[in-house]
DNA sequence: AAAAAAAACTAAATCGATTTAGTAACAAAT
DNA sequence: ATTTGTTACTAAATCGATTTAGTTTTTTTT
């Protein structure tokens, strides 16, 4: 109902071919010695009849859909949402268009997720994965569907992967709170710990206070009882080993949480807990204090990936690199780990 | 290379037809008395084999793709974001995939990404539409596309349309602010005025402090340059007929570039100015002050669309409703609007 | 024993494009 | 006059499913 208008079509209506009419309309007119005259009928009668092509029908015979899967843990999250952003228009630009999915951390969803966007025939598939072993993945690469992880990458696996410098930035912030005097830091992990992201930041920021001599508080919260699960850490410290003067959140959310448990206990930031976080949000720099930031390179992130991809779909069996790509972060400095200043 | 398994080759595998194998997968079995030994001979080679069947090979024959193409302005927006995760959810309950594409409130773009969309063979489009009239969509709707519309609408044309209900909401805020004794109010909107949403939370705003004999400065800022055009506007009251004692912020984008100028030019909220926002965002409820805000229906709103798709889509020749359906927003207060307090 | 019914399957058409392997008509070269 | 080459096209196969319209074999009914 929704496209009544074939090839055959515009092929009686001009009176050729429909083999002419695709040669016309795909640029092969010239290399098929095709008239001038006859390309105008048919670029006229495509007018008239208000052609619009089948992409499935052509995705048939090509075995090239133009789609790309993008899958990660919540579209929602302001920093895949950016990521999504910075990507959709890359493909766009490129004629492809964007399967979105969310997996909410769940490793079976997302493997269900992606087995139907390969039975969707995507060209390729870019995963932010909740997996903790690259083998399920690494079928699907060696299958030869096109593959690049982004933000997370499955260890020692040679799959393709474009991440930041997740270890580097809880560096930066593990040393920031050191310069401004904090020595006692309570790092709020998730539960998804092996993820590598995760597990690289705080393994960054613990060694900068190992090689000070300082121990770090560790807990994980889970991503579905975030709020509840930051709050009870905050407003028990009795389960803590020690007190802590400052907070690592290790991702936005966290933050987020975190600022949100604080507000309500009426703690001051910076002087009574410094906090820092890794991934920048736009309030950070609007609220009182502001906070301080590690900021991922995200198009930078979508940039490489694309490119990596693509290189992979054309697959002209060009060896495209593997294992993992690392991306510089920023710090941010703001007040919220600024003791010093006050 | 992706798919090398067929019905075909099911099919020899098993000693039968490819129609008997289709139909086996299909769960048509029993319909044409198939055996059950031959049944369990075909589930054990679709194992054995790893068969995943061909979604364009299906879409095209069937006509259905199992897609749906969600157009909105910005993905990367936390409202449209939130909006995407909800729809993507019910898509993915009911067997759909979700394209998500954003316009940069750019009609021509819009245009561009649905007609590539509708090539795409999408089951159904859902569309917060920049544009100002509503012939052109009229004519895909009545083309046979499925077409919802979400969070804005067109005007009186009969097209589907789940709505914020805007107009009361721009009310609530106004009458909020009112009550607390603000009288001189600055409306900050948006160049994209035309759009249903914007026009209505001004105009539902407008109108009760006209009520009360009071006139309120209007003033757009670009799409494309709203931190700037914000900050100019706050910094130049020379600009406004007077001097504003509240600010309305017709969307969250605006409401953080507005807290962002002002926090940069040290202005107290709420007492020399209060501030109301159309859209709550997670950090409104933590910074300080908190922020008044009308929440919008995001879960209602994705739910009344995508059945109202539905509908379409099974297309039994329900008449579907039309015309615009309007859920209700809820007024969060907070202390941004609070000048009494103190 | 013939006809009808039921059970268990299959051949071939179809969806709408792309692509391969041609053909027909005419001019130019040998 | 035959071959070669160009120009301007086309018939038919193909992608991998679904679906229509059967067919064959066996069983049941009359």
């Amino acid at each position: 109902m929704a496209n009544r208008v074939t090839l055959d079509h515009i092929a009686q209506h001009v009176g050729v071919s429909k083999t002419l009419v695709s040669l016309v309309l795909n640029g092969k007119a010239q290399q098929y010695g095709i008239s001038r005259q006859t390309c105008d009928r048919v670029f006229a009668a495509v007018k008239e009849l208000n052609y619009r092509p089948n992409q499935t029908a052509r995705s048939l015979r090509t075995g090239k859909t133009g789609t790309i899967g993008l899958v990660v843990s919540d579209i929602s999250n302001t920093f895949y949402a950016q990521l999504a952003r910075q990507f959709e228009d890359l493909a766009t630009a490129n004629g492809y268009s964007v399967f979105i999915c969310s997996t909410d951390e769940d490793v079976e969803k997302e493997q269900r997720l992606i087995t139907m966007l390969r039975n969707r025939q995507v060209d390729g598939l870019v995963v932010s994965s909740s997996q903790s072993n690259a083998e399920w993945l690494m079928a699907i690469n060696d299958s030869g569907t096109p593959l690049v992880l982004i933000d997370r990458h499955l260890g020692a696996s040679t799959l393709t992967a474009v991440v930041a410098a997740n270890r580097n930035g809880g560096a930066l912030l593990a040393n920031q709170l050191f310069e401004q005097g904090y020595r006692h830091p309570l790092v709020i992990g998730l539960s998804t710990n092996h993820i590598s992201s995760v597990a690289e930041r705080i393994e960054g920021f613990v060694e900068v206070f190992k090689g000070k001599g300082q121990t770090c508080a560790i807990r994980e919260v889970g991503f579905n009882t975030l709020q509840p699960d930051v709050h009870s850490l905050l407003a028990n410290p009795k389960l803590l080993p020690f007190k802590p003067d400052c907070l690592f959140a290790v991702n936005n959310n966290v933050a987020t949480a975190a600022l949100q448990s604080l507000a309500a206990m009426r703690v001051k930031i910076p002087n009574e807990l410094g906090l820092v976080c890794f991934d920048d949000l736009p309030y950070f720099s609007i609220i009182e204090p502001t906070i301080t930031a590690v900021e991922q390179p995200i198009a930078a992130m979508c940039g490489k990936a694309f490119e990596l991809l693509q290189l992979k779909m054309v697959g002209d069996s060009v060896e495209v690199s593997q294992g993992i790509l690392e991306l510089p972060v920023k710090l941010n400095i703001r007040r919220s780990s600024l003791k010093k200043s006050k």
